[in-house]
DNA sequence: GTGTACGTTTTTTTT
DNA sequence: AAACGTACAC
């Protein structure tokens, strides 16, 4: 390879990408800011070392979604040296080597993958079967089992190390959930790690082949590597140390299912020879977003300091829009994209992000009622469908016939009159002999012992298994055409759409479609190879970014992903950060870390919204703004409020103290604040001191909490600016008067019905009524978002909106 | 055995 | 609000 080849890789880069692309055998760490162009540096070095002679087949990436396995194999052929790499999440790349060393780690090479659903379902059966853990939630009991694993924890020692009752009872449930898994020759999404990592611990000419096959190790997203997955990377860079890790502890937002931080933290300890190179240039976004993604990060104590800094001028001020309910949210952000539309801005330039997939709901509405195109990253939502789980069922037992959870869902769908004595009687058989459900009931004198009727039932079954196991070899498409068809399922859904019930049917035939689409693309497919991918696929990895519609998904789902304009939603005090991280069952860091992942998504234009009143599940429940909008402004955010719509007329108002200033606006975004009628809130009067200006406590999460706002976490604060604005920071010295103290004051005299006001608490109000004391001047307020209430003037924090001109 | 009505619980995020 | 589980009628 020409020396001129090798420095066409180089060409664009900066001093520190070189350095990474360049680096040749040892351990290097590459901590790389959002849009520090990370994955570039992956693949031209990728491309580097094939260039520079190391045969491409010696090369194993591992990236951590599907997606950004597909993108960066995309990207490395683009580059023309992508012949023979091995380009894998962890998890699959868990598939293929256990497929490849099965008989070392006991499993048959047709091994099933149980999702988290059907692990749910083993957990209960293992509860049902051990009556361990009856009173705990199967749902807890699997998360135990599942970080278990990420440890490496075998039931032994867990039981060796359980103390409470509870803790005995979980290992009691894992110990027969080990089993049952075994029997079925299932593995579940953990087991794909955590036995890759045994298998490579416990073997080593395994450990020694692949070190020899994958000389280059690349691993991309390391601070969301989990102890598993820390150790499968360190076994198979055991022996050449040619390991390059890239990550950005600030980025961590995995920490919920096993990812260790620690692993990049402590990167050069366990790699004491390590390189270590820094990507701070940011790239993508512009220097207002950059700065308060910045300024958000640096609240968080436990990490390490980086400078993120951007050649790209200011762009756009970050904006945060408040609203009084998820409605006018989403019909605000809706009606944007529609002006950006229409202004020339492709849809797919703009993306909406959310805390949670519920929000997604009334965003998709939103959308729709303005025939706006989006496409929803909603993890799961296809291959979660009830029909598709039972078709995929279908297939898993064609090709596993252990797989008694497969065999379970399926036996009476669509109904075929195997009721749920039958199978409690088959259940009951199966424990007994220790052998699979299908072989017993493929035998005609165990079916005889289940009763005559049942047994005609079951033989007919046991018929129908017999024709579909013959479609193991045929195409996979046909052969999920030919279970649709032989099942019946295909008929029971058509009348189900027949009858004017949901269109279910489109679905399964999607799934054909999906099954067509993989015979294409693979080179060699089979009905196994279809479904261990099918299980480790979800319609994440679907998304096309590049489609003319607005993109929808999660904070989580964005990680990685870029877009000019980012609408980050949901910005109150209980969703993001979540309730339970507030609650101290979650880490506020990794919700701050989340919130930085957001805002640093967009390129041009990012803006926040929050809203008084969140609808979750069913019930409404008033929110104070996220604490992360306090921490993010920095003076230079524009705060626009939605919450009341008056005619010919947008207010703003401050939150919390913080006032935003008209006057911040640059000139073109004040027209754009039309008419031109602009408030700002009134200064204090000096003696309108009231109780609610006491000092108050350190404000890391604001303080106008509903009644029924959720706990409060006790933050630390100092992060807080003060106030600026016009209103100066209100005097905490004074003792605030007691209540009798209070006087009638002839400030309220001008107030009357009509007279818009601002609360500290409750936000923008009108008069209702207005009534002079003595003793106090009462007046009923009606608040855009928290209702009607009645107030003694001289107390509350309340204060007229003025107009200015 | 099947279907339905009602009460209960749920979701934070994903391979 | 929606999905799930249980109880009960057919």
């Amino acid at each position: 390879m020409t020396r001129h080849a090798l420095d066409e890789l180089l060409a664009d880069l900066n001093p520190a990408q070189r350095e990474a692309v360049t680096h040749r055998d040892g351990p290097l760490l590459v901590i790389a800011g959002p849009g520090s162009g990370k994955t570039r540096v992956i693949t031209r070095r990728a491309a580097y070392l094939v260039r520079s002679g190391v045969p491409a087949r010696n090369v194993l990436a591992i990236t951590f979604t599907n997606k950004a396995a597909d993108e960066m194999k995309r990207r490395i052929t683009d580059l023309g040296v992508r012949a023979g790499m091995w380009v894998y999440t962890f998890h699959a790349l868990g598939v293929r080597l256990l497929r490849e060393y099965s008989a070392l780690v006991g499993l048959e090479p047709n091994f099933t993958i149980y999702d988290e659903d059907d692990s749910l379902r083993v957990v209960k059966e293992a509860v049902a079967l051990t009556r361990a853990g009856e009173d705990l939630r199967p749902d807890d009991i699997r998360a135990a089992i599942s970080r278990a694993k990420n440890e490496l924890r075998t039931p032994d020692e867990c039981r060796e190390l359980a103390e409470w009752p509870e803790q005995i009872a979980i290992t009691l449930v894992y110990a027969a959930y080990e089993q049952i898994l075994a029997a079925r020759n299932a593995v579940d999404f953990d087991d794909l790690l955590l036995r890759v990592a045994v298998l490579l611990r416990d073997h080593a000419d395994v450990r020694e082949r692949l070190n020899i096959r994958f000389r280059y190790l690349l691993v991309d997203e390391y601070q969301d590597t989990s102890h598993a997955q820390y150790l499968i990377a360190r076994h198979l860079s055991e022996q050449h140390g040619n390991i390059c890790a890239t990550g950005d502890p600030d980025q961590n937002i995995y920490a919920w299912r096993g990812a260790d931080i620690r692993n990049i933290l402590e990167f050069e300890r366990d790699f004491p020879s390590a390189r270590i190179v820094r990507l701070e240039q940011n790239y993508r976004s512009a220097g207002h977003v950059l700065a308060v993604a910045a300024r958000l990060i640096a609240c968080n104590r436990k990490r390490k300091r980086k400078e993120l800094w951007t050649e790209r001028g200011d762009g756009a001020p970050v904006e945060v829009w408040q609203f009084s309910d998820g409605d006018a949210e989403a019909a605000r952000v809706a009606a944007f994209i529609a002006e950006q539309h229409a202004a020339g801005r492709p849809y797919s330039d703009m993306a909406i992000t959310y805390r949670v997939n519920a929000v997604s709901r009334g965003l998709e509405q939103a959308l729709r009622d303005r025939g706006i195109p989006y496409r929803i990253a909603r993890g799961l939502e296809f291959y979660n469908r009830r029909e598709i789980k039972d078709t995929l069922a279908y297939l898993k037992l064609i090709v596993n016939p252990a797989d008694d959870a497969a065999l379970l869902r399926i036996i009476n769908v669509p109904p075929r009159g195997i009721g749920a004595t039958t199978v409690e009687r088959l259940r009951v058989l199966g424990h007994e002999r220790g052998r699979p459900l299908l072989e017993l009931l493929r035998d005609a004198d165990t079916r005889a012992l289940l009763g005559p009727a049942a047994a005609r039932r079951l033989a007919a079954f046991a018929e129908l298994y017999g024709q579909l196991a013959a479609l193991d070899t045929t195409a996979v498409s046909e052969a999920v055409s030919a279970v649709l068809r032989h099942t019946g399922l295909e008929e029971a859904l058509r009348l189900e759409r027949d009858a004017g019930g949901e269109d279910r049917l489109a679905n399964v035939q999607e799934l054909v479609t999906a099954a067509l689409k993989y015979e294409q693309d693979t080179l060699e497919p089979s009905l196994l190879d279809f479904l261990q991918r099918v299980a480790l696929t979800s319609d994440q990895d679907a998304v096309d970014e590049r489609a003319g519609a607005v993109l929808l998904l999660t904070l989580h789902a964005a990680k990685g992903l870029e877009f000019p304009i980012v609408l980050l939603t949901g910005l109150e005090q209980g969703l993001l950060p979540h309730e339970r991280a507030l609650r101290g069952q979650g880490d506020l860091e990794e919700e701050r870390r989340l919130c930085f992942v957001g805002c640093t998504r967009a390129r041009d234009r990012l803006i926040l919204t929050t809203v008084a009143d969140r609808m979750v599940r069913g019930q409404s429940f008033p929110r104070p703004p996220s604490q992360f909008l306090r921490e993010m402004d920095d003076g230079r955010t524009i705060w626009r409020d939605f919450r009341m719509q008056l005619p010919g007329l947008r207010a703003r108002a401050h939150i919390d103290g913080f006032e935003p200033v008209v006057d911040d606006l640059p000139p073109d975004e004040a027209a754009t604040l039309a008419p031109r009628h602009r408030l700002r809130a009134a200064p204090d009067d000096p003696d309108s001191e009231t109780p609610e200006t006491r000092p108050r406590r350190p404000r890391t999460v604001p303080d106008d909490a509903g009644p029924d706002a959720p706990d409060r976490h006790a933050g630390r604060g100092p992060r807080a600016r003060p106030p600026r604005s016009a209103a100066p920071p209100r005097r905490s010295s004074e003792a605030p008067p007691a209540a009798d103290e209070a006087t009638p004051d002839s400030r309220f005299a001008r107030w009357k019905p009509g007279t818009l006001v601002t609360h500290d608490r409750y936000g923008l109000g009108q008069v209702v009524w207005i009534r002079p004391g003595p003793p106090h001047t009462r007046a009923s307020i009606r608040f855009t978002s928290y209702g009607e209430k009645v107030l003694i003037l001289e107390l509350a924090p309340v204060r007229e909106l003025r107009r200015e001109t």
